[in-house]
DNA sequence: CTGAAAGCGCTTACAG
DNA sequence: CTGAAAGCGCTTACAG
């Protein structure tokens, strides 16, 4: 529970606007109109007023402010995790940077959640005005925060996306047209037998978006290419899991000569493994992932790719957010981003 | 800029202490007593009124407490960055999620500001009520940051430490142990060429401390060990500059049997650049990192290195945060945290 | 045990 | 162009 301020014995402690309009010799209306640059001030009285604010150091009291004005000017981006730790490898730095940076641009506070909330905790963000809009992350198809949000017509942003999309406004990434991208790359490059890492069963349980298009993109491919199943649905999207996922492929079609993975570190996983079957990579194996490219080029060789960018697409999310704020006409925005193919050394026309 | 808030069809809307006061045929103050837990109230009031809480779905407001209160209830965890590209590598997630954790379970807020603060914006988050305490990121011998708020009085805490810690508070890495025993380490393997690849000059220009006390511990360890130095300080913390760096170092010295670098990511550098000059890492190049450990599984063959947990150092500082507002008696308190040693697959004898 | 009143620091009609 | 007053939603002496 947040105590007083410590600094009690500073000098720059208590400055308000009353001690401004003293120290100028006008009233606290006309200090607050300075403020907040409205008009009909006399210029004189202005430059003043404005002199003594600054020998004062006065600043105005945010709080203040923001009970008289009714909005909170935070953002919180949430984040549904059962324990902290859990994220490594989920949320990466450029996730949370992108928003803090748009947050920051657009004058606004983003307040990073990571926690396990309930029904009304949620709500109680809003009523009692400590934020004016949320972030959702890990978005599932029925997601009770966007159900009770929706409801309650608390504004918020989705990166992902739920079932029913009517008059939402989310940012997500076109998952499916990247895994037809991927098979279509390696097909091109002569492959048939290829193998596929995707997200854990666990989130397909959970309804998570990705996890559930990851397997309709996947079905659809294999008959366009009229390829045959090799799959895992990985524990975690770790390196070890990618190790251990490889492995049985490799066990299960000796034959595989390519992998797809819809994660970057099990990719990594994916060609420790191979190395240490004796393959190398991409000479006789090739191997490629979907995802977020932070690790692409700490992998050897360097991982190619279908990229998106996770500063951009939580710079975009938070800018949908404060515009929805700005203007409460605004219709719902849908933006799906599109994969990029970054051509790195992983994969190789078979020979 | 904040406007209003959106919802303004919700129902909740507006559900103040007033509104529950009459439904229940109380004061305010009465009200206001039950929600802060004080005693000399009723059980048959409190029990009243807390239904009608619950009935109406009230929730304190709170700017107005805290306004009332004095205390923003909320920190800031500040890295101060040209450009939010460029944390990308140098601020793992553990380290914002550490920081996210603990301010949630002490009750405060947590902002992540990325920006060039001018020291008029930072002392106007702590004068404007803002924030009530902050948590310095990338700090420098001589930080401008430091001497304001040490100054001004107001409360902070250091990861990482300046010149004069005097009353200050801080949790910082020890550096110079972690490359102290990198080298005994890989003395003990029999290594004797040993190249180093330590921060950006940039860091040594601008003071930054892990720069500073790298090439201190580094000169320590070279006479200790009697060794000759192999060394550069590169551009950046990346994979293409450990790259970059170990083709230099290779060719200055081609003997060098190991390299030992300040970041996880240029050993990844490293690596990719001995593989495909034809070394076998670790048969007949030994690597090892100092610092991080989010990648060191990422990469093939996983590195030993000496690490930190990127998420206890921030959430220990958070820690220290609030104590620190929770207690203004609170003598500074100052944590130096050793590096643990992981002993994984890329370093080995010579043989 | 309970309530009327003052006040936190600001903004905004309203009246000059 | 300027100011007195009310009010944002709450807490806290103070008085019963």
């Amino acid at each position: 529970m947040p105590k007083r301020k410590l600094n009690s014995s500073n000098e720059n402690r208590g400055v308000t606007i009353t001690d401004v309009a003293k120290a100028s010799g006008v009233s606290i209306t006309t200090v607050s109109r300075i403020l907040n640059n409205k008009e009909y001030v006399a210029d004189e009285t202005r430059d003043r007023v404005n002199l003594t604010i600054q020998q004062l150091g006065f600043v105005a009291h945010t709080q203040a402010r923001r009970l008289r004005g009714g909005a909170s000017g935070t953002l919180a981006l949430h984040y549904p995790a059962e324990s902290p730790h859990q994220i490594r490898g989920l949320v990466e730095t450029p996730y949370i940077t992108g928003a803090a940076s748009a947050a920051g641009e657009k004058e606004y506070f983003l307040n990073f959640l990571i926690s396990q909330l309930t029904p009304d905790t949620l709500l109680n963000m809003y009523r009692s005005n400590q934020i004016d809009g949320m972030i959702l992350l890990q978005v599932c198809m029925d997601d009770w925060r966007v159900n009770l949000l929706r409801e309650s017509n608390y504004p918020f942003v989705m990166i992902g996306r739920c079932a029913n999309l009517e008059d939402l406004t989310f940012i997500d990434l076109d998952f499916e047209d990247a895994l037809l991208k991927a098979f279509e790359y390696m097909v091109s490059l002569g492959h048939q037998e290829i193998g596929f890492l995707t997200y854990p069963q666990s989130w397909r349980d959970a309804q998570l978006g990705p996890a559930i298009r990851a397997m309709k993109g996947y079905e659809y491919v294999l008959h366009k290419y009229d390829l045959q199943p090799y799959f895992r649905e990985l524990e975690f999207n770790s390196v070890e899991a990618g190790f251990s996922g490889t492995n049985d492929l490799l066990r299960e079609n000796p034959k595989l000569t390519a992998i797809i993975t819809a994660n970057h570190s099990v990719a990594a996983g994916s060609i420790k493994a191979l190395t240490l079957q004796g393959y190398s990579v991409p000479e006789n194996f090739s191997v490629m992932a979907v995802g977020f490219g932070e690790i692409a080029n700490v992998v050897t060789p360097s991982l190619t790719a279908l990229e998106w960018s996770s500063y951009e697409v939580s710079y975009q999310a938070t800018i949908l957010m404060t515009d929805m704020l700005a203007n409460e006409e605004l219709p719902a925005q849908q933006i799906l981003v599109k994969p990029t193919l970054m051509l790195r050394q992983s994969t190789q026309a078979l020979t």
